[in-house]
Formats: structure tokens, C-alpha cells, sequence
DNA sequence: GCCATTTGACCGCT
DNA sequence: AGCGGTCAAATGGC
């Protein structure tokens, strides 16, 4: 009994932790959003002096990044606060209706299929997945497992992925990713929206290695556009003769024909190793997210190196 | 005791 | 109304 009470404490705690860390979320937003004006202030002042010594181009940046951090954290926000612990159970009058308009933005990617591990039902991608449901779907045999990055609450990361067990052949499994991994904290990574990741029995060894380099080369990384970043990937895994994942990056700051070509050079040797088909590929291009970013076209000028102390 | 998983309930969408 | 996705209390493993 006492312990039924502790342990139903603990989860109490657990919920106002939880509360704790929307406030401090609200609380960085605000903080977040009071710097990029006071960014935007000084701007002002130094267009009004040009004689002042402060670089536009950084307070530029400082407000771009300010803004962008807003949203990253605001849509965390909206995400995770969809259902609190006191609007359910608790006090079942007081229930709390989600909002009607808020329709899931999330591109729904790709399916890929993968072979079981001995002893687990997970997939080894490299990742750190956390179970959060489970649910038998309509016309399948086997349920459809439902995770999320165990980085989520910690560093915001929304990557989520569905696993389920091939009806056809019950040692494989199709896993379908939503959102992308953020808590490697690379923004760059974080544009990258879609992804395929292909499980070989015989590559599993090999994925925390990878990991290990992508982590090394994170510096790197950060200043290299995503092609060259594919092309990277590429070649280590041409020399190593695997080819696990390839990431496909935001065609908001790509051109969409060379985009389109670069995926018709890559695939064919990949798509015929791994059994990905090229449709799936085609139609991974087609789905990429189109939403324009004022805030990349504003990056791309600043990344021209345009001379922004002419202003 | 802590943390991850399980599982029934909740809720939006079609 | 039924389905799929998510939540969170309960449970189990280490």
C-alpha cells in the first residue's frame, strides 16, 4: 500500500517535471525572442550612424538565429504539450480538446525494411529509441510499435519511428520515419527531413562506428552543405563496400533539378545492394517538404558573403 | 529506486 | 463509428 502511494508520488513528480520544463521552455522563448530585439535595435541605431563599428551582417545573424530558435522551441512546444496529466484522468471533466487545426505537419517518409535482431524486436539504426505505444492495425497481423528519440525531452528531438512486422515474412520489419533526429544539436543536420535506413544482418556492427565519425566530424560538418555531406557519407561507404543510411536533405536551400540528379547518380548502385526501389526514392523526392523559409533565402544572401556594411 | 515498456484510454480525423 | 496516433498509469526488469 505505502508503496503504491510512493510510487504513484514519484509519478507525480515525474508530472511536474514535466510542467516544469513547458514554463522553462516558455521562459527561453520569451528570453529568446527579447534578444533578437534588442539585435534588431542595434541594427537600427547602426543604420542610423554608419559610422558605428558593429558588423550588420552579425547582428543579422544573431537575429536570424534568435528567430529560428523560437520556432524550433515553440513547435516543441506545441508537440509535447498536446495533453497534460491533469486535463486526463484526473479530473475527467476538465478535459482538454485538442485543437481541430492543428493537422500533423510531419513528412511521412519512407518505409524501409529490416531483419530482426537476435533476442530484441528493435532495430539497431543507431539511434536511441523510446517505446511510447503500441497498437494493432486494421488488416495486419502484427502491431505497430511506436517510438520516439529517447533525446526528446533532453535536447527537443521529435524524431519519431514506426516499426511492424512484415505480414508477408515475420523476420522482417517495416519502419516508417517521421521527423528527423535533432539531438545531434547540428541545425544543418537538423533541415535534414528525410532519411532511409536499411538494417542488414551483417551491418549492424558497423552503425556505431559510423556514428563515432559522424560525431568526430560534427565541426566539419557544420560547414559543409549537406551534398558534400552525402558525398562524404558515400565515399566512406564505398571504401568500407556497405551502404547503411543516406540522408536527403532540405531542398529549401537545394536546387531541385541538380538535387533530383544527384539522387539519380547516387542510387543505382545503392538502390540495387540494398533492395530500396527507385520509386521509393522518386517518391521520397517528391514528398520533400516545400514550405519556403524566408530565413534560408535571408542565410543564403549572407552566405553569398554579401556586403552587408554597405547598407 | 529508477527507468523502459506495456496497455487501456483518450482524441482527432475520415 | 472506426481507425490510428499519443498519453500516462501500471508494471516489470535491472
Amino acid at each position: 500500500m505505502t508503496k503504491l502511494i510512493s510510487h504513484q508520488i514519484h509519478q507525480s513528480f515525474s508530472n511536474m517535471k514535466m510542467k516544469e520544463e513547458t514554463l522553462m521552455e516558455e521562459k527561453r522563448v520569451i528570453k529568446e525572442l527579447k534578444q533578437g530585439r534588442e539585435l534588431v535595435n542595434r541594427l537600427m541605431n547602426n543604420l542610423k550612424n554608419p559610422s558605428s563599428k558593429e558588423s550588420n551582417m552579425r547582428l543579422i545573424s544573431g537575429i536570424l538565429r534568435s528567430y529560428e530558435n523560437s520556432i524550433v522551441m515553440m513547435s516543441l512546444d506545441q508537440k509535447t504539450r498536446k495533453r497534460s496529466p491533469e486535463t486526463k484522468r484526473m479530473d475527467p471533466s476538465n478535459k482538454k480538446k485538442r485543437r481541430t487545426s492543428e493537422k500533423k505537419t510531419s513528412e511521412k517518409v519512407k518505409v524501409c525494411v529490416g531483419r530482426e535482431q537476435e533476442g530484441t524486436s528493435q532495430l539497431d539504426d543507431g539511434f536511441c529509441w523510446r517505446k511510447y505505444g503500441q497498437k494493432d492495425i486494421h488488416g495486419s497481423k502484427n502491431p505497430r510499435g511506436y517510438y520516439r528519440c529517447t533525446h526528446r525531452f533532453t535536447r527537443g528531438c521529435l524524431a519519431v519511428k514506426q516499426v511492424q512486422k512484415s505480414d508477408a515474412d515475420s523476420s522482417c520489419y517495416e519502419v516508417k520515419y517521421l521527423e528527423s533526429h535533432t539531438c545531434n544539436g547540428n541545425f544543418l543536420l537538423s533541415t535534414t527531413k528525410h532519411s532511409v535506413s536499411l538494417f542488414k544482418e551483417e551491418e549492424r556492427n558497423i552503425v556505431p562506428k559510423l556514428h563515432h565519425v559522424r560525431e568526430q566530424s560534427e565541426d566539419i560538418i557544420k560547414h559543409m552543405k549537406s551534398e558534400e555531406l552525402m558525398l562524404s557519407l558515400d565515399d566512406l561507404e564505398n571504401k568500407k563496400k556497405i551502404f547503411r543510411t543516406f540522408s536527403f536533405s532540405n531542398p529549401e536551400t537545394e536546387n531541385t533539378t541538380g538535387w533530383k540528379n544527384l539522387m539519380e547518380n547516387f542510387s543505382p548502385t545503392t538502390t540495387s545492394e540494398s533492395g530500396i526501389t527507385n520509386e521509393l526514392i522518386s517518391a521520397s523526392v517528391a514528398n520533400s517538404p516545400t514550405d519556403d523559409s524566408c530565413f534560408s533565402s535571408l542565410k543564403n544572401i549572407l552566405d553569398l558573403s554579401y556586403d552587408w556594411s554597405l547598407m
